[in-house]
RNA sequence: GGGAAGAUGCCCGAGUGGCCAAAGGGAACAGACUGUAAAUCUGUCGGGCCCCGCCCUACGAUGGUUCGAAUCCAUCUCUUCCCA
């Protein structure tokens, strides 16, 4: 995988990530599609919201239909029909969010999976081997994602495992790379001498790319933007930067200034499915009262399918009834705005105007 | 014409003497959601106020019994069902 630099503006970047499913212009958004789907859109959709890459989820695969079985469907990308580049996130996530229904040791993670209970154990190396059978142009480092208000001693204990598990990992991959890239992922919650540790020691491991994880973990939104601007620029310059999980609008435009180049977040589709719509004056509930006879659409101006052939009255009224077209269609505008806030994004880098261009493109 | 059951807050529907402004649903109104156990979850939901408490109005209508009634009694109105 390689990662072309096209143009820096401040310590915002503009570049090409080269993947096996196609080139990938960055900064860019990677829409959630856990399960190997993407809630409430077709691949149609997606490509027409300008689409570049889809996130999937190792845990959830793994555990339905089972990685073996991605692989024989000839891996993630075409199993979904998607055909181009996609990312898998390690579980590492799961550590986080299932809290309840996993034990962490030194050698993994033991889950009990929330469809069927069954165990899944997810030492660093089978991670890694779950994710070459399904697939994934990028695949992520099996990591610890600890609360963010854990107290510190928690959070260096949980960052040291995360590197013993990175190296693992790292070897695991290094040992039959094919063609995927594997990324390495930065912890150390808000305290930036753990941050700077954890950065420096995944550098030293060489990934083709570095994430920022642990973050948008239940901290205040003060502290993501401190957090993901000390660390970005600690990250190796020539590698893909990316920040996971995050997040609203703003603080994607805040990241990006610091230097991430990659982001991903559940918030324009889930956000969609209980109908708020973003816009660039911030998001909008459209069960509100207020919208009932708003015969204009989600957003003035935008070029979604959604906008160019429903009123926010039409979706209050089909929300108001639970019609699962009324998700769908807030779906297909919000990721859409997603995606359009990155092209502006990156077309501002590469014109040398992020500044001036970052504050209109949203003031929620 | 005779008999039976029933009328509860926007709707459905519990409640048969005090702990009832009245369970539970639904609707409505509002909020939350950041590497997806989420088409989910939470709050409000008769009115008013000096709103962790008080006042008013309320369980078909009117009158009564009682210290006290949505709950008991009488009459009336209406609804449903059964027999003619």
């Amino acid at each position: 995988m390689h990662f072309h630099l096209e143009a820096t503006d401040g310590r915002a970047r503009a570049g090409l990530l080269e993947t096996p499913h196609g080139t990938v212009k960055s900064p860019f958004f990677m829409v959630v599609g856990t399960a190997a789907s993407v809630k409430g859109m077709t691949i149609e959709q997606l490509h027409n919201a300008g689409t570049q890459v889809v996130l999937a989820n190792t845990y959830h695969l793994a555990v339905r239909p089972g990685s073996e079985e991605v692989r024989k469907r000839g891996g993630l990308s075409k199993f979904m029909g998607w055909n181009g580049p996609t990312l898998t996130d390690s579980g590492g996530f799961q550590v986080f969010a299932l809290a309840k229904k996993r034990t962490v040791t030194p050698e993994g993670v033991r889950f009990n999976n929330h469809i069927d209970g069954k165990e899944l154990f997810l030492t660093p190396e089978r991670a890694v081997e779950i994710q070459q059978d399904i697939g994934a142009d990028i695949m992520m480092c099996l990591d610890e994602c600890p609360p963010a208000k854990a107290p510190r001693d928690d959070i260096a204990t949980s960052m040291l495992l995360t590197h013993a598990w990175a190296k693992r990992c790292k070897e695991k991959w290094a040992a039959n790379p094919g063609g995927q890239a594997l990324f390495g992922i930065a912890q150390g919650a808000l305290f930036e001498d753990l941050r700077k540790e954890s950065a420096e020691y995944l550098a030293s491991l060489d990934f083709p790319g570095y994430a920022i994880g642990g973050v948008a973990v239940g901290e205040d939104t003060s502290d993501i933007r401190r957090i993901v601007d000390f660390t970005a620029p600690l990250l190796p310059a020539n590698k893909p930067r990316y920040l996971m999980g995050v997040g609203t609008p703003a603080d994607i435009i805040a990241a990006v200034r610091a230097g991430v180049d990659m982001f991903d977040c559940v918030m324009p589709t889930r956000h969609a499915r209980h109908y708020q719509a973003f816009t660039r004056e911030g998001p909008i509930n459209l069960k509100n009262a207020r919208y009932a006879e708003d015969d204009g659409p989600l957003e003035d101006g935008c070029d979604c399918e959604t906008c160019r052939s429903v009123s926010r009255a039409y979706v209050r009224h089909l929300a108001l009834l639970g019609e699962l077209m009324a998700s769908v269609w807030v779906t297909i505008h919000n990721v859409r705005f997603y995606l359009r806030l990155m092209e502006n994004l990156r077309a501002a880098i590469l014109a040398g105007r992020l500044e001036e261009v970052a504050a209109e493109l949203y003031h929620g």
